[in-house]
DNA sequence: GCGACAG
DNA sequence: ATCTTGTCGC
């Protein structure tokens, strides 16, 4: 896949809040598309400073893989809550260059909407991609909410003052529910909708359950090697 | 100053 | 995220 080079990566934290909040003003909430024939599930896995970064590509509804990519880049950027973006952008880009089946759609680890300034990695990586994107995080960055009900596909939205940036979406019973929210290109209805029909039977969507498993099997694989892709290009 | 804080 | 043993429950 091409993606757009908006900005750089190696920056100050205080110039990444800065490049968040100009490029946040060329997100679209607004789902213009109508059918989802492929999705696509994102994630890394860490070893000290080195990410492994994977994708999968899915066909949808029926969710069979239908390509599987990966990549491992070395990583400087710190975890910064609200900058893991430029913490993950770089490693995650790296293996989207490699897909050849275009996702209609990506659904990532991660708040999209559900952010301090409106541009958490979700929504940042699908501007940059200008792929439509959801944020599906397992954990709360901002805003309040009411415990959504116990059945499987209740909701409730998540708010920040009097604005909603997205919602708390149980996915299974018994278990704590997943923050949803816009990332690009879509709307929050479809989201959630999208979300669950992605759901078979545990917590997580199987775009992300299955991206998570596949970097952390690429992860425990390759520890040893002390190589990135790039070092490896260069001939070594 | 204190607590919160995606992965 | 990652580092890790046992443990509670279906």
């Amino acid at each position: 896949m091409k993606y757009h080079n908006l900005h750089p990566w190696n920056v100050s934290p205080q110039e990444a809040s800065r490049i968040q909040i100009e490029v946040g003003k060329k997100v679209i909430v607004e789902r213009k598309f109508r059918e989802v024939g492929r999705i696509a599930g994102a994630d890394i896995s860490f070893r000290e400073d080195r990410a492994y970064a994977g994708v999968i590509i899915f066909s949808f509804p029926d969710l069979r893989i239908i390509e599987k990519q990966q990549a491992t880049v070395q990583v400087s950027f710190p975890y910064i809550p609200g900058l893991l973006a430029f913490r993950e952008g770089p490693a995650l880009l790296s293996v989207f260059e490699k897909v050849e089946m275009e996702p209609d759609l990506i659904i990532f680890d991660a708040q999209g909407l559900a952010h301090p300034r409106r541009m958490g990695l979700a929504t940042h990586l699908g501007i940059i991609l200008d792929k439509p994107s959801i944020g599906c995080a397992k954990s709360r960055l901002v805003g309040s909410y009411q415990s959504p009900g116990e059945e499987v596909g209740a909701y409730s939205l998540l708010e920040d003052g009097a604005e909603t940036i997205g919602a708390v979406v149980r996915t299974k019973e018994g278990v704590k529910p997943v923050f949803v929210s816009i990332g690009h290109k879509t709307d929050l209805e479809h989201s959630i909708k999208m979300v669950l029909d992605c759901g078979r039977g545990y917590r997580l969507p199987e775009p992300s359950r299955l991206a998570h498993n596949f970097v952390k099997e690429i992860k425990e694989e390759k520890a040893d090697l002390k190589v990135t892709d790039e070092q490896m290009s260069l001939g070594f």
